[in-house]
DNA sequence: GCTTTAAAAAGTAAAAT
DNA sequence: ATTTTACTTTCGAAAGC
């Protein structure tokens, strides 16, 4: 049998650093082609990068939001394309500002169908919300790691609020092996 | 006489009048849905225990007065959908649903799942549809369920899935047009999941 | 709490074909 | 009747209302 751990794949990563200056977004709208500025709408200007595929926002303090990478090197590239572009606008960047991974997203695929039913009762009603009529998954929260993890009766699950790569896979054994015990795996 | 009710009104603290608004909503609510006595007063029970728990404080009232009565249903096993409520609440489903979730959590209600049999009866009576499909109905709901064939899925669209079989099983045949609007689902739910329940039971043994 | 970004899961809904 | 688009849920950061 395939080891769930092994489906793991990282979804998005969210992920937060500055470049250690204020900056002048409307400036910086009209000089960054593509970038989408609605002071109105959210204070952050919101620039996209092709390749790595992911989207920034950029905020008048010089603290930056990244999101949508599929993976932390993507997360790195990404942010590195943005300060060379601001570098390039004679903004000044600091040298290496730090980049702290905020949440991680991921999905996996435990092998065999759930019973969301039994898991909901299984898993202790305290720590689940399962209400089908509103949304096809059971939400579990788990204490360690500490993650959010949404569970489908195909077997598919989702793993949120993670920082470490190492938490979804930890989150996978621990689930696998709560619904095993429960008798409710397959 | 005025003057004294004027004076309790005037002396009345926030709290009571918000409390009364509430409970009058519990009632204008439940009687727009025919939720019965015994469970408004359950609602009432929850959204006290809300007030003492300090739960409601910076929500709304409605939304909180909404939820404490649809969890009622769920607590006293009335089946009643969100969806239900948020037809006739001043406050629009996602707020409903988020203090749902917060008053589930709060008061350790631990409410357990929807069973899809519970929508059974009503939709039955609502389609004027005989005993007989309405047993037929709950036991393919049963026995689809013991096989997890609901996980995730809509417990209305599910019932009405299985009173559209049952109906057709029976010669009491309805269309899934006529089923789908009692249960609030669209035909294309009905289909998709009678499919579904009608490969997973033995025809036979109904 | 809200606003915006991105992404997956699966169900449901509505609009388009 | 099928396809496409879109919304439901989870998570986190950002600045400001």
């Amino acid at each position: 049998m395939t080891d769930p751990a092994e489906s793991i794949e990282i979804q998005n990563v969210v992920a937060s650093t500055g470049i250690g200056q204020e900056l002048d977004l409307e400036a910086l709208a009209e000089d960054l082609p593509g970038a989408d500025f609605n002071p109105d709408n959210f204070p952050g200007l919101v620039y996209r990068t092709q390749e790595p595929k992911a989207a920034a926002l950029i905020f008048r303090s010089g603290k930056i939001v990244c999101t949508g990478a599929k993976s932390i090197d993507d997360v790195h590239e990404a942010l590195g394309i943005i300060f060379e572009k601001l570098r390039g606008l004679k903004i000044p960047v600091e040298d290496d500002p730090d980049i702290t991974v905020q949440n991680i997203v991921s999905s996996a695929d435990l092998g065999h169908q759930l019973n969301l039913n039994a898991l909901a009762i299984g898993l202790g009603l305290e720590d689940v919300e399962y209400e089908p009529e509103q949304f096809p998954g059971l939400v579990y929260r788990m204490d360690e790691p500490d993650v959010v993890i949404l569970l489908f009766g195909s077997g598919k699950i989702v793993i949120t609020g993670g920082k470490r790569t190492d938490d979804a896979e930890e989150a996978v054994e621990e689930i696998v092996d709560r619904i095993e015990t429960l008798g409710l795996l397959g | 006489r005025l003057r004294t009710w004027q004076e309790r009104i005037r002396t009345q603290d926030a709290g009571e009048r918000n409390l009364q608004f509430a409970l009058s909503e519990v009632e204008r609510m439940s009687s727009a849905q025919g939720v019965p006595k015994s469970v408004r007063e359950v609602a009432s029970m929850i959204y006290r225990r809300a007030l003492e728990e300090d739960l409601i404080r910076g929500r709304s009232i409605e939304a909180m007065a909404t939820a404490s009565l649809y969890a009622a249903c769920r607590q006293e096993g009335i089946p009643r959908s969100l969806d239900d409520f948020v037809g006739v609440a001043r406050v629009e489903r996602r707020e409903i649903a988020r203090a749902y979730r917060y008053i589930s959590g709060e008061l350790r209600l631990a409410l357990k799942p929807v069973d899809p049999a519970g929508h059974v009866p009503r939709f039955c009576s609502e389609l004027s549809l005989p005993e007989e499909v309405k047993r037929r109905a709950t036991r393919i709901v049963d026995e689809t369920t013991a096989q997890g064939l609901h996980a995730g899925k809509s417990p209305t669209g599910f019932a009405a899935a299985a009173i559209y079989l049952a109906s057709m099983l029976s010669d009491e045949k309805r269309t899934q047009s006529e089923i789908a609007d009692v249960a609030d689902v669209t035909v294309v739910t009905v289909r998709n999941r009678y499919k579904e329940q009608m490969d997973a039971v033995e025809l036979g043994t109904l």
